[in-house]
DNA sequence: CGCTGACGAGAGAGCGCTCTCTCGGTTGTC
DNA sequence: GACAACCGAGAGAGCGCTCTCTCGTCAGCG
């Protein structure tokens, strides 16, 4: 078979189908699995499928199931710092694992420019995918809308902002920042300031939300420097409250890069950790362990969270009614930096 | 128009010519614009498409034009380490940006297990993409020979090894490298080593060559540790060379951040750069000019790279018979380190 | 005024596939 | 041994689209 032909064109069903003397219809029903067939001519399938070296054409498969097998995964197009540690990377594996299982395709794609989202729109209406998945959904982000509309299964990570209700899967952020902070006051740190997330994301809102909460009964007025989840910007925050409150002795940071920013910042105001200020990070990204002190961080469990995503996006293909919401469990973990 | 109602299904090109009062092929022609026609119609079609909010299915289209306007891009599952610095964001965004002129789209696959590469390799034949580009290939991937014969496009960034031969774009890996070192001994330096990349990768080889070629006639035996492009990496080879030959004056790294972890580890060893060792590191990622001191380096256009592989692999799916190679140049950027 | 050429638009085939409908053959039952 | 029940496999329609073929219409020219 020489497939630098020409005039060579790939086998349809109808070619494996002649030579393995069935019909185009039983030749179907081997390759899709769909319905049982007897012994003898499955085997004559296999045999021309693997012959001919076969592979089913998705336009025809899809233009008739109206399913294609993929999913998209939308990340957002600066994904320069973000990738940077563990988050999207273990949300792939997560995510391309869970469709692994069931023989189906993972694309991702990046939301750039406006122009860029509109194509992403008509990428998914066009039918390309039976789902999307949205990684990363930012205050005034038009996709959820754009696509909410369209009758194609969304997901988001994490709660959507604006007017539509859109299904997500998130980790307990409340709660784990929560559990930071009361564990810093246990220790008997009682000037806690925060170095706080975007607030135009779901994480930033809530794990500040969840320190105001936990802190409002100590501090006269809270110590709080927003950053951009990035180790510049957290080292900068850090930088800002110590000028702002030199006795801080204990900070949570809502993500472990920030924190790692803190720690620089902290050794350069030749703060010591944790005897003088107790750090604890969120995220447990897999740097966190081999810090110099090791970060004692609030976990979430992001492959999980990217399995989930990839479940509930599959059951709404399905048609099946899912849930609204799933948070999953975050926890504390104890290393050496508080 | 109730896009919720179970009922509801999406408006095909009968319904948009029926509304328009047209034939099916004339609101063909002007939703692809593929013929010119009248006024009258082509108004009215478009009005049909805004109210409908049509979309063409892409199984339809693709099943009769065989084109999908989608090209594939396969990234090395474990990117984590590879994604933090500039490289793959910058090739993603070049290859974005060039098909964004075309109205096309970029779909990323990563791939990870063997079983994944074959899926990978089964979503290219199946008709998914209408070509793919392979941004990293390493020594025994199986990619490349799995998709050769597929008849499908395919591009590699940097060429590949193994019996096939594709078409590659790539940059001047020994140029940029020859052209660091000859600049170390120009300044004076004479015991210059290297940090090399893994020899898996034609980058790794050709820098490393380079570096060979260059320093054969001044040292007695090469100075070189191999590392995997990664800081922790460059840090530890950078110790080992120290440990092998303290003398060292002139450091080459094979990449940005490499050198990063060299700066680190002669840091460490007490060593002044540039004045005890001079350093030149390859890529010129974005953090390059904010390390201290300044990192000189080989500045590669990444962003180029992208978009000439997807035009490489654009002009190859149109049926165009393309160049073997495409190398770009590389230059030396002279900052603080050299 | 009639004929030719050009061009715009419709009719219809068919891309590769799945799935329903139907039929033929086999088995079970009295 | 005859008839019903059942199951496995083929025939054929049709998913939404593009594209060739053909026809109708109008301008241009003799």
């Amino acid at each position: 078979m020489d497939l630098t032909a020409p005039e060579w064109h790939r086998p349809t069903l109808e070619d494996v189908a002649q030579r393995a003397g069935v019909s185009r219809a039983t030749a179907s029903r081997v390759v899709s699995g769909s319905h049982p067939v007897g012994e003898r001519r499955r085997s004559a399938v296999l045999r021309a499928v693997a012959d001919l070296q076969y592979v089913p054409n998705q336009a025809g498969r899809s233009l008739v199931s109206r399913r294609t097998g993929s999913y998209a995964l939308v990340l957002p197009e600066g994904m320069g710092q973000v990738f940077s540690e563990g988050f999207f990377p273990t949300l792939i594996r997560g995510a391309t694992a869970e469709l692994e299982d069931s023989d189906e395709q993972l694309v991702i794609l990046l939301a750039g420019s406006a122009a860029g989202r509109r194509r992403i729109e008509q990428f998914a209406r066009g039918g390309h995918v039976d789902g999307v998945v949205l990684a990363s959904v930012h205050d005034r982000d038009p996709l959820p809308e754009l696509l909410a509309g369209t009758g194609i299964p969304v997901v988001c990570c994490e709660r959507a902002y604006g007017g539509v209700q859109l299904p997500y899967v998130g980790v307990d952020n409340a709660g784990g920042a929560a559990a930071a902070v009361r564990y810093l006051k246990k220790i008997g740190r009682s000037r806690i300031a925060t170095v706080a997330g975007p607030s135009s994301t779901p994480a930033g809102q809530d794990r500040l939300g969840a320190y105001l909460r936990e802190t409002g009964r100590v501090h006269r007025r809270p110590l709080v420097a927003e950053a951009d989840f990035t180790v510049e910007g957290g080292q900068a925050a850090t930088a800002r409250l110590l000028a702002q409150e030199p006795r801080i002795d204990g900070l949570f940071a809502a993500s472990d890069l920030m924190a790692l920013g803190a720690l620089e910042a902290l050794r350069r105001a030749g703060r010591r950790v944790p005897e003088d200020v107790a750090v604890v990070g969120f995220d447990d990204v897999d740097c966190a362990r081999t810090t110099e002190p090791a970060l004692t961080t609030v976990h979430q469990p992001i492959e999980q969270l990217g399995r989930q995503l990839v479940r509930l996006v599959q059951r709404l293909a399905a048609g099946e009614q899912a849930g609204p919401a799933l948070v999953l469990p975050t926890a504390l973990v104890l290393r050496d930096s508080a």
